[in-house]
DNA sequence: TACAAACTTGCACTCAGTACAGGTTCAGGC
DNA sequence: GCCTGAACCTGTACTGAGTGCAAGTTTGTA
């Protein structure tokens, strides 16, 4: 790793931190790019070579949780059934957040226009994701493996809504399992 | 109805079909919140006082088939299961966007950032439908009522993306119908 | 007709995001 | 060590969304 890619990372790192310092301390509205990018003791235009948006900033993953991410998908997992190795990965995702989610679902509760960021970025995963189910699943169907990851998504989604971020983290991992068991049960019968 | 009121239902409507002109022959980032104003004869400012933002042009619905959509909600259909009443409403929502989906679906297909903003009208329906959700299943679980909702949407929007805007409307509704009974079936099983 | 409330408008402003033309810093061959 | 091209950073200037406000205009009502 030469020095460039070094400085860089470093950078990367130190924007990071001081956004969601600033923004933790203010507010997502009440912190600018131009504030993000002062304190951070770098130019607004290198802010935005970071990050492609300011909601970016807040949820993009590190280069290293990026490694983690493809690491997850790269055990495919075929001794289970592929829901529950679904659940697996939703549980492991949730596990590769976990420092940052605190903070994230606090922003949420602040201001609703968050969240459609924050599905953005679960778009991030999804053609890596998606590709990952139609590998797994028998049939080449594109509709049910669209299905299939929106569905498994709604379920994290949901118990990120659901989860308070003053309780303790396995109890979030908890509503996950739940959600996602749920789901693959079918909500057309009672819960069990 | 008064004069005051026709005149603001005129001036909706006026903004509105001049929007989707203008869009549907620009594309969505060609055309400005300036360009719809002037081409519809009224100012920036009562441009956005009548519309929150320059997606909203898109997928606001008329007053008239918000008052489709409230009657639809109005009845409870309790002669049916839950899910399958949730899938008439579904297929209910559909009917009455028929007539934007084409050209919505084609936007989205120009700009994903469009997609996005979709979710956040869909969210507009979220307090009427949650509340009838939760109104209609026995017990009150807010979380269970959270994922049966967001599952539906899930199931809805995986049936917009999947369905090509040059096939016929009954399509689409079948694609609805199958995402859903395949939700509602549970996704851990195969599909029937 | 007079008056208040509702509506529209132009203007000025903030801020996100993009384009681009320099200037600076690093990597690799000599 | 030095030179050169590429990668990187920066300031500047721009577009366009969205908001606030202080006018002016239109409508319902007494």
């Amino acid at each position: 790793m030469g020095l460039r890619e070094r400085k860089k990372l470093d950078a990367w790192r130190t924007i990071r931190s001081t956004a969601l310092r600033l923004i933790s301390e203010r507010g997502f509205d009440a912190v600018s790019a131009d504030d993000i990018a002062a304190e951070a003791g770098v130019s607004r235009t290198t802010f935005f070579t970071y990050f492609p948006s300011k909601e970016a900033v807040v949820f993009d993953l590190d280069p290293s949780e990026l490694q983690q991410w493809r690491a997850l998908l790269e055990d495919p997992r075929d001794d289970l059934p592929l829901w529950d190795a679904l659940t697996e990965v939703a549980l492991g995702l949730a596990r590769l957040l976990a420092e940052r989610l605190p903070l994230q679902k606090r922003l949420f509760e602040q201001s609703p226009e968050l969240c459609q960021s924050s599905r953005a970025t679960c778009d991030s995963f999804e053609p890596d994701l998606k590709e990952w189910i139609s590998r797994r699943s028998s049939d080449g169907d594109e509709l049910r493996t669209a299905l299939v990851f929106n569905t498994a998504l709604a379920a994290f989604t949901t118990a990120i809504e659901a989860w308070d971020p003053d309780d303790s983290f396995d109890h979030f991992l908890e509503i996950i399992g739940d959600c996602l068991r749920w789901a693959g049960a079918g909500l057309a019968s009672p819960a069990s």
